[in-house]
DNA sequence: GCCGTTTTCGGCCCGACTGTTTTCAGTCG
């Protein structure tokens, strides 16, 4: 049983046991478990394979440790399964109505006998829910309301995606409402996870009434969900949830770093507030003794008051990162500004839509001392890859480009195919004369995972092969990840000498953030780049430093924040030593 | 169910909004 099921196991439990009404600390510790266990590094089995003790990890004890095992030794779990026969089999959809909890839903079930969506909406059609006590009319209409919207709704959307609309958002919000005087995001899109629930604001206004009323008469917005004093919350026509937060400005600090989270994170914020006898809220600091509340213009100020470090937005995954920040271990991440180079890039020789000269002079404008050119090689026809004869010309062209554009150095470089058997798309002589070479997988993603896992080790052990791209070649929210032994191609990694990437493409976001940290635990030099196909895409370059700070990476674990002489000088020796040199050459 | 510079037992984040009520339970983030 792999992660994402047993993760989801206890998930259900989770929901199970709420509407049984156990204690909600059991609830809790069971959702946290599903939570950690989804964003796992390393597959569970795995670890019980190699006896390690599941208990190491942060929400996992000797209950939920002993339920992983017999999950993992005999594919179920009794008391799962006697869990389930509590309660009929549709019953979890239910509650996954917004609006619907625990309470209702057993009500529901107890004195209506609904036991699915459809019962459900039987009985909003009878009458018979609204007639319930506490329940009405109004609450009969928002259910209908949603059970519509749940068909039409998509999940989590990627970042990709949100990114742009929630841009829109904040500049159609400012452009009505003179009286706002910040407005920025929080919540995932903050925190640059891969994937966004819903798009969370953060606003100070003189008049905050302003902001909450021209959201909610949006012409996008399909249905109000809540509308008060400081906060309202919106559906847009395409399905996504708006919550908008307005305070006072001298509450921002506070509010941002609340509305950010995650739950996690704030939960052991408010522990550590608590253990100094404070109490915090998303306006300030409350003293406990003296009931004085302290405010804060920053969530800086706000982290240091309770004796912590400042924790950037992409470490708050609740993860650990406040022990660190505790303990002073809050490293500085690697910022956008640190990036010198971009070492994947598409012209269009092969399906790349600018010119090389374009996008050279547009990596130039940006301020990058290097660029690799990396157009597809011969076995992506689809790609108008290149045959040996015309990666000739591309060499000469870039040597060519060089000279003539000059303040940027430019490298010879390929993405090559990794074909299914692990052979590569050029040979040995052809890949000795290339700069930079980037082995990639493009077809045969279905193989199982020892296959998979040798083919990329077999390409990882030729002396020319500089860096695997996109290693998973998943597509966030389109494309499952190849399934393949991570930990054994991360260790073949920093054995032979290879680099991973971080494909900062915002569909692909490959590495992800745990696998990143993972390469980075074992010294894999990492290079972020774009894969930029036009000249837009060389924007990208921040979704890939969120990845890596969520990684904790910090400069010295990225290789293309080197400066050109020292990358070069990387570049030079024999993979073998290259591990150990980055180690040394990136602290220089 | 988890966890420990207070604790191996006794804690465990905190407030906004809604609908249905005339004071609050339920849900959500």
């Amino acid at each position: 049983m792999n992660n994402a099921q047993i993760a989801e196991t206890f998930e259900n439990i989770a929901g199970l046991l709420e509407m049984k009404g156990e204690k909600v600390f059991t609830i809790r510790a069971y959702q946290r478990a599903a939570r950690t266990i989804e964003r796992l590094p390393m597959e569970l089995q795995d670890m019980l394979r190699d006896e390690q003790d599941l208990r190491t990890i942060p929400g996992i004890g000797k209950a939920i440790s002993e339920k992983i095992a017999e999950m993992v030794e005999t594919d179920s779990l009794r008391y799962y399964d006697n869990l389930k026969t509590e309660f009929p089999d549709g019953i979890l959809e239910v509650m996954q109505i917004p609006g619907l909890g625990p309470k209702t839903v057993r009500r529901l079930w107890q004195d209506l006998g609904v036991t699915d969506i459809p019962g459900l909406q039987a009985t909003i059609d009878d009458g018979s829910l609204a007639s319930l006590p506490r329940l009405g009319k109004k609450t009969a209409e928002n259910i209908a309301r949603q059970i519509q919207f749940q068909r039409s709704q998509s999940k989590r959307m990627p970042i990709a995606r949100a990114q742009p609309i929630c841009d829109r958002l904040i500049g159609s919000l400012q452009e009505q409402c003179p009286s706002i005087r910040r407005i920025v995001p929080g919540g995932s899109l903050r925190r640059f996870e891969e994937t966004i629930g819903d798009i969370d604001l953060v606003c100070t206004a003189d008049d905050p009434s302003q902001v909450l009323n021209a959201l909610v008469a949006m012409p996008n917005v399909a249905d109000v969900i809540g509308h008060g004093d400081t906060k309202a919350s919106v559906y847009l026509t395409d399905g996504i949830q708006v919550d908008l937060r307005v305070v006072n400005e001298r509450h921002f600090g506070a509010l941002l770093q609340y509305f950010s989270g995650n739950l996690q994170h704030n939960i052991l914020l408010r522990d550590r507030a608590n253990a100094l006898n404070l109490s915090l809220n998303e306006y300030g600091i409350t003293d406990r003794e003296t009931g004085v509340i302290e405010e804060f213009p920053d969530e800086e100020t706000l982290y240091n008051r309770l004796g912590l470090q400042y924790i950037p937005p992409e470490l708050r995954q609740g993860v650990g990162e406040v022990k660190a920040a505790l303990e002073n271990r809050i490293p500085r991440l690697v910022e956008v500004s640190d990036i010198r180079g971009d070492l994947h890039d598409h012209s269009d020789w092969s399906d790349g839509r600018d010119p090389m000269e374009a996008m050279v002079l547009a990596v130039k404008e940006r301020g990058l001392e290097y660029l690799a050119m990396t157009d597809h090689s011969v076995g992506r026809g689809i790609a108008n890859g290149l045959s040996v004869e015309r990666l000739e010309r591309h060499m000469a062209l870039v040597r060519q480009l060089e000279c003539d554009i000059g303040g940027i150095r430019l490298l010879c470089g390929t993405e090559m195919d990794i074909r299914a058997d692990g052979s590569l798309d050029y040979d040995d002589d052809v890949l000795e004369r290339l700069d930079w070479v980037i082995g990639s997988i493009h077809s045969g993603m279905g193989q199982d995972v020892a296959t998979m896992t040798e083919r990329v080790i077999k390409a990882m052990r030729n002396p020319h092969v500089d860096v695997i791209g996109h290693l998973s070649t998943r597509l966030v929210g389109e494309r499952q990840p190849v399934e393949a032994d991570y930990e054994a191609i991360f260790r073949a990694a920093a054995e032979t000498g290879t680099a991973l990437e971080i494909n900062a493409s915002p569909e692909r976001l490959d590495l992800r953030d745990s696998h990143a940290a993972r390469a980075r635990e074992l010294g894999v030099p990492l290079a972020i780049s774009t894969d930029a196909h036009t000249i837009e895409a060389l924007n990208n370059t921040r979704f890939g430093v969120g990845v890596a700070r969520r990684a904790w990476c910090e400069p010295h674990h990225i290789l293309n924040t080197l400066p050109f002489g020292s990358f070069l000088e990387y570049l030079r020796l024999p993979k073998s030593k290259r591990t150990e040199a980055f180690a040394r050459l990136a602290r220089e």
